[in-house]
DNA sequence: AAAAAACGGACCGATCTTGTCCGCTTCCAC
DNA sequence: GTGGAAGCGGACAAGATCGGTCCGTTTTTT
């Protein structure tokens, strides 16, 4: 007997909603919330994932795959820069739309997340180090530390009341940042 | 009659306490997590704050003094540069270790935080314009976009999981963000 | 030493979260 | 169609937390 459709269908809502609730309000975010997200009843998502550990390592696993997807293209990148470009923006932006992480991938997700965030971390290191390599980018920063990098437009808002412009905002972190890593 | 001593040395800790609560948590801490923090019970916290927007504003007010000082110090320097730097980072390690507080300033505190908050625009303004007049600052941001950029270091944590070092990190991101905003 | 002032934290009601349970609905096989 | 299994939803119980009060006790001052 094969799975339901509805139940299907169900599956991929939550799923959906709780990433959309993840990011705006963190990991501690409750089930109800999703629930409400997803329009369907606690129950479906307490059915679908009876630990809070495996709903939050698929989250991670879905936004690791998008991420992983995005280091092979800027690989194929024949311009280092380029492909340094490419990753930096699509890290930064991920991190900054899923603030609410934290550092806490370690607790939650299993051996599967723990992989993807290696293979990631791997075609991410590769990525800098050829634009290092092709004299683009500063060489006195360890690659992790170009990655850490990445976190900075994460930002919330601005002990001076101006209006953190998302939009604009990140664009101009960025540019900014890419600026101030690109060789002289 | 005199305040008495006692009274004297637990409004400093409730206040004290509450800096480092709202740092941490955000302005929407509970006044029992204050109390817990500052070593005195909730009733000596709502006997000196009976409303909660006099606490908040004593705290920004606390915050804004310090940042005020630091603008001052600023334009004393001869080197504009100089200055700008030193604005620059003093205002993002205040926002980094109160990322809790969103842009909420406008809701909470009374005319006097506001008027801070005014004088230290104007400061910061000052601060900006003479480091692009002096050609050693970025002139196609303007100078409301140079002062976004200082929340950009408030980073919470990392996806990938590396370690947000607190001492190195925000040296790090503020050295690549400094040398993104100097001219070429 | 006695009065005044301040303190602490138990306590109350309201709100929010986790997790369960069961009557109702939807789907699939026949 | 239709019957029964699989899935659904949301009311509900139990526990945690929060804002805020109140009063017996401690501390300070005179």
């Amino acid at each position: 007997m094969p799975v339901r459709a509805d139940a299907q269908r169900n599956a991929a809502r939550v799923l959906a909603a709780a990433r959309r609730a993840v990011a705006s309000t963190g990991l501690d975010v409750s089930y109800h919330e999703i629930a409400r997200e997803a329009g369907v009843g606690v129950g479906t998502v307490y059915r679908r994932y009876p630990e809070r550990d495996h709903l939050m390592a698929a989250v991670l696993s879905d936004i690791l795959t998008e991420l992983i997807d995005t280091a092979h293209q800027a690989l194929d990148c024949d311009d280092a820069w380029e492909g340094f470009s490419l990753l930096f923006t699509g890290l930064a932006l991920r991190t900054a739309q899923n603030a609410g992480l934290s550092g806490s991938l370690d607790q939650h997700g299993g051996p599967t997340v723990a992989q993807q965030r290696h293979e990631l971390l791997d075609l991410t290191r590769r990525v800098i180090e050829r634009a290092q390599d092709q004299g683009r980018l500063r060489r006195d920063l360890a690659w992790q530390e170009v990655l850490r990098l990445t976190g900075a437009p994460a930002v919330q808002g601005c002990v001076l009341g101006l209006e953190p412009d998302p939009a604009q905002g990140h664009h101009l972190v960025l540019t900014v940042l890419l600026d101030g890593l690109q060789t002289g």
